[in-house]
This record gives C-alpha cells, sequence and structure tokens, in this order.
DNA sequence: TTTATTTCAATGTTATAACATTAATTTTGC
DNA sequence: GCAAAATTAATGTTATAACATTGAAATAAA
C-alpha cells in the first residue's frame, strides 16, 4: 500500500520528506509489533534492552554509564530503569569499590531466565522485518547508515 | 561507518536484526536532529505535528479524533498535547454544536505565525536525509513499505 | 596538601506513549 | 420512546525521554 495511504496524505514535499516520514512511521509500527513479546513477561522494550546488555558482559559487571554507551538511545534514563528492573529482582547492584561513584550493575538468575523465555521468540522478534529478503535487509541498512553519515 | 560502529556491535544474529537495530537507531538520531528547530519555538515535535495538521485544515477545525487519525503516531496522547497548545496560545478550542461530544480544534494566528518561522527552517528538515540521493530517499521508502506489508 | 575541576549516579521537571477508565452524548435496537 | 450500545473526549497511571541540577567521589592543578 505505502506511507502515503497508510498515514492518509497524498503529496509529500519530496521524496526525502516522504522517507523521513515513512521512517518515523515504520519506527513506530515496528516498536508496535515487539511490544507484545516483551509485556508478556512484564518488561518494557528499554528493560529488555539494558538486560540483554548485562547477559552479554555476564558475570562481568556494568557501571550505568557503561550500559548507556551501548544502548540504541543514547539519552536513555539508565538509573531509573535499573531501579526498575531492582524492583522486578532482574537485575542487582552494589556500590562499586575500586571507584566508589559507580555502580556495579549485574543481571540476576531470574533476569537471566526472563532472557531465556523472550529467546525462545527471537525469530517471531526478527520476523518484524521478514517481509524484506536478505538482500533488502542489507540495503535497508545500507541506506540507513548513508542517510546519517553519507558514507 | 555503520551501524555496528555506531553502537559499538560488531556482531547481529542475521540482516534482519542488524536491519531492525539500525532502524530504531536512526529514528533517533533523526528524531534529535530536528528536536532543535522546534525547541527554538518553544515546542515539541508531537505538538508541531498537531499544528500542521491544524493549518493543512483551516479555517475548518478538527475533532480530537480526526487529528489522532491523522498523526504519525495513533496512540498519541492527543487531548493533552492539545491542552498545552492552548496554554501557549497557538489553537484554541470549543465545543462542537452540531455534536457535543466532540471538540472544534483551530489553529490560531500566533499559531500560524509560529509555522510561517519554522516553514523558513523547511530544507533543513527536509536535509535530514540529505545524505541520500533522491532515487536512494525512494528507494528507502519503497524498502519499509514493503517491510511493513510486504508490497 | 589544599583547592578546583571533572566524573558519575541520582534526582527533579516537563512532555509524551501506552493503557485503562470515566463521563457525557449520540446512535441503535427494540 | 426508551434502554442498551457505541462514540468521543477527558483523565488517571506507569514508563520513558530529554533536560537540568545536585552531591559524592576521584583527579588535576595550584
Amino acid at each position: 500500500m505505502g506511507i502515503d495511504h497508510d498515514i492518509h496524505q497524498a503529496r509529500f514535499r519530496n521524496e526525502h520528506q516522504k522517507a523521513s516520514i515513512n521512517l518515523i512511521y515504520t519506527y513506530h509500527w515496528m516498536v508496535e509489533k515487539t511490544r507484545q513479546i516483551f509485556a508478556a513477561e512484564d518488561i518494557t522494550s528499554q528493560q529488555f534492552n539494558i538486560l540483554r546488555i548485562l547477559r552479554g558482559s555476564h558475570p562481568q559487571p556494568l557501571s550505568t554509564l557503561q550500559i548507556r554507551e551501548r544502548m540504541l538511545d543514547k539519552m536513555s534514563d539508565t538509573s531509573r530503569i535499573v531501579d526498575r528492573l531492582i524492583a522486578k529482582g532482574l537485575v542487582k547492584k552494589n556500590v562499586c569499590k575500586a571507584d566508589r561513584r559507580l555502580v556495579d550493575i549485574m543481571i540476576t538468575d531470574k533476569g537471566r531466565k526472563t532472557l531465556e523465555r523472550i529467546d525462545e521468540r527471537q525469530d517471531e522478534m526478527d520476523g518484524v522485518l521478514g517481509h524484506l529478503s536478505k538482500k533488502e535487509a542489507t540495503q535497508l541498512s545500507e541506506l540507513l547508515d548513508k542517510a546519517r553519515d553519507g558514507k
């Protein structure tokens, strides 16, 4: 159908504007598609993101700043998201002994089990863009890279 | 450089996962790029979105629901965003005479003047994806359309 | 060493998204 | 016409983004 149909807008100033609107629209569409997978485990996509990062470093703990650097959204409010994960028992936190300004944040067994259940739906998550062939997915990535830094 | 460099992640499960992560990352990057244009007028991108929609229908007022249907994010909290625009004097609202469940929302002169100032930076906004050629922008739109509905 | 600067996490504020509920009003079914 | 159902806007709640500030601790400069 196309973005013009989806947002009831027939005309765009130019192809660049159309592409940028399409990108915004598709982002929201994609977030919506994956939301239910996380909701089944009572976490949000941002909480999943942090859990995934902490599993990657396990058993090495990460500081708040190290987590933030690895997140897709650099401005994310890592402290408070971590606190919500602590409240759910999915991660734990201690003051770092070597540098008491930092905190050592580590995923718990419960957090790892939660991720394992979500792993089982990995195909479903990758399948969000399943309408694209492998070649097209690569092409999309390349266009997005180029959009950001002009290669 | 590419998404792998930008988020310090060398490996992805597959091209589809890489593309979806790239899409999320690029969305945030693009929103950030345009934020300052709106901030100069002391509005947010969502408030701009509603102003733009109301200008399109002017002098015909729109209801909350009609605005929401035209927004990129269908779940947006239109009522409260409109209230903030009213507080700034950029739109006005009246109960609809024909159907008292509805409200007639209309952009004010002040709101139109705000948009005119932003219009002057239109090129800057379209230029967000300026690293892409016209052909590549079209290609990007087509890939995003296909990702959503498989053509 | 003592002070100034830098680093880092936490916290406060506003705007928004997503979701649920409510209340007013209109439409539908009988 | 009247009761039930549907529609619409408003509001309440939680999570988050973006931004600013604070306070503690480490590092650099004097």
